[in-house]
DNA sequence: CGTGTATGTTACCGATCGGTAACGTGCGCA
DNA sequence: TGCGCACGTTACCGATCGGTAACATACACG
């Protein structure tokens, strides 16, 4: 269960957020995600984040509205920290599109070879929620489309034909490999071949077809 | 809910499995999977399947020791059909080990396209229950290191290099469609690039790289 | 100093979860 | 005819679910 009950002697002097102490929002958001992507969004209860998060399920509810409310919001947050990725990463290989969508690849790549990686938690919460008007399906739908058009973006801009295709391709590419994870494991194979298979898709060895 | 109650004038003259009234525990498996599919593992509890199936609680308790349990043997039932359907498709292509990934994969991609399709059940499952205990795991690990070899041999067979590599970029490739479906829909793209990204890796156009 | 506001604590709610006991009922088969 | 067995029905169990009421505490700020 772990519940860590009241964290003996909290030694805070100051207001908010200076220690290591979190305000209790954050506190929650940081043990949604870290207990959602572990063990499945339906195999946590409320009263679980709540304790990891070393608070209790009333401030959480002060905090969120419901618990669809707060899954939306941990999807939110992490569809954010993917777009700055996306960002940081293209800060560094302006005018070189083909470049960003590698380097790109290369970095969730890397993310994904820990071995506590489930793949990406997005995806993993499009399973989980297939009821149409959860909340979280919102911020699902609008993170892939998002991805989506950066990929294609990126690829028009590279001069390839069948920008859209390609691009749908590595989506599928992606989310497969954070599957494959789950399914034949970390060891064999996937993630290895995962930038090998991009470069083909970005035609490094020509346009062909 | 969708309870059907006690099936009104069951008509069943011959002691069992005769008219379209199947035996308590086929039915039973059949709603676990029609159930279990469309809103998740755990969305789904034990009464509503026994409901659905046209039965109850206890009758599904003598047939399966627990939910999990039921959870195994759907997901079993769902391995063995797709076994057969790499037979069935081989039978077709005897000596064509290309010809017979291309046909299975379309084959799949068929099943896929149908609107109310949410990817491989074995993938969703394996994403719903990371639990490493759950006895539906190991189904799920067997039949995806299954599905490897059987695209490896193929892969092999056809005399392609790098058949190792080549059959994980199928299973990314296959689970990553599945998935895709759910994310940004059905419409756009995903299932149509299948084949033909499959027809590359299979090296129609030649093998590079 | 006093006050408001955010947090912690406890207890509770109704609903549903997985799972079981006890008892009928009806049919196949000898 | 009568026995046994599979199935149906009802009621129940303890645990947990998401969510809330009421009250205590503590700290920031006027």
């Amino acid at each position: 269960m772990a519940t860590r009950k009241t964290l003996a002697t909290p030694k805070k002097t100051a207001p908010v957020l200076e220690p290591a102490e979190l305000p209790p929002r954050a506190r929650i958001l940081q043990a949604a995600h870290e207990l959602f992507y572990g063990q499945g969004i339906r195999g946590v209860g409320v009263e679980a984040v709540a304790a990891t998060a070393g608070t209790n399920k009333m401030t959480l509810y002060r905090h969120f509205t419901s618990k669809d409310v707060l899954v939306a919001e941990y999807l939110r947050e992490v569809a954010t920290a993917i777009e700055a990725s996306w960002d940081r990463i293209g800060a560094k290989h302006a005018d070189d599109p083909r470049g960003h969508i590698l380097a790109w690849l290369k970095d969730m790549g890397r993310q994904m070879e820990r071995p506590e990686s489930r793949g990406c938690p997005i995806t993993n919460a499009a399973i989980e929620l297939p009821e149409p008007g959860h909340p979280g399906r919102q911020v699902i739908e609008e993170h892939k489309r998002g991805m989506r058009r950066r990929f294609m973006e990126n690829c028009r801009k590279a001069g390839l034909p069948r920008a859209e295709m390609i691009a749908d391709q590595l989506l599928m590419l992606l989310d497969g490999a954070g599957v494959s994870l789950q399914t034949i494991g970390h060891e064999s194979g996937p993630m290895r071949a995962l930038a090998r298979h991009a470069e083909w898709l970005l035609g490094v060895d020509g346009d062909k077809k």
